[in-house]
DNA sequence: GTTACAATGATACAATTAGTACAATAATAC
DNA sequence: GTATTATTGTACTAATTGTATCATTGTAAC
């Protein structure tokens, strides 16, 4: 089931910003696993209906929720939990995840006869494409 | 035989518009083989079918995917990869395929935290393992 | 009271997909 | 050979979705 009701409790006294309010539940709901990856959270609209605030409240919190990773906002098309956060997996088993992802990259572009530099400079430009990603890791 | 199937896989949940999957597939099948020039294309409508998708959408696809040349698109006939794809194109779509390729290497490995460094370094890592590839091409 | 700031709302916009009508070609009937 | 019908892609528009920008409101500091 990738679409489901999303029942959240606003409490307009309570000093939280609306918004925070929101972040603070879909984020409880993805750990408590109540909300999975690929589950389709209601449009900002029907849920700003839902909860009686302006649709923009929860754009906002969507966004933050997105800068977080945790959903996926997209343009036309929806708001999606997103895929597995990276759970803490040791850091050799995370190493060889990107071995194999580098490995599977490389020997499709080597089929495809590019050469090492193209190979190199291709991964360089679509970084740089990247906003301000993470410059350190951990 | 100038009709096959044509399997695509569509991921409604990935952040990519269905018509950009549904190009980058042809073009993958295209460069891979699969696909050879005078092939003909399921029709807008049932390809649109097929993927429970708004035939419009599958010919948005076809028109971009058409306009790169890379198959030719007739009003009352059908679609059909092109003849014959001029070096140009092809080397064109080579470098969009490169891209693609790329992209999805990166959009993996920032999932899992690295950094651009070492997404970069990895890369290079598992270039210089290789024995001796074409450091040249046209 | 004025100012500064954060939260929320209003409005206009952009991207994606869907709906409807149409035009070109092919297949069929006569 | 021509008319009719079916099939195929095209064009235009509408609907749905998130985004961007600015205005309004409320609260706190001065």
């Amino acid at each position: 089931m990738a679409n489901k009701k999303l029942t959240l409790q606003i409490d307009f006294r309570s000093g939280l910003p609306i918004y925070t309010q929101i972040v603070n539940q879909v984020q409880a709901q993805v750990v408590s696993g109540n909300l999975q990856p690929g589950d389709q959270l209601p449009t900002v609209r029907a849920l700003a209906e839902d909860l009686r605030v302006n649709f923009n409240t929860v754009a906002r919190a969507y966004r933050l929720l997105d800068e977080e990773r945790i959903i996926s906002t997209q343009q036309g098309r929806g708001t999606y939990i997103t895929e597995i956060p990276p759970p803490k997996v040791s850091e050799r088993l995370r190493k060889e995840m990107l071995e194999t992802l580098a490995e599977n990259y490389i020997s499709e572009a080597v089929r495809l006869e590019f050469s090492k530099d193209e190979i190199k400079q291709m991964v360089s430009n679509q970084l740089e494409l990247l906003h301000e990603s993470k410059e350190s890791n951990g």
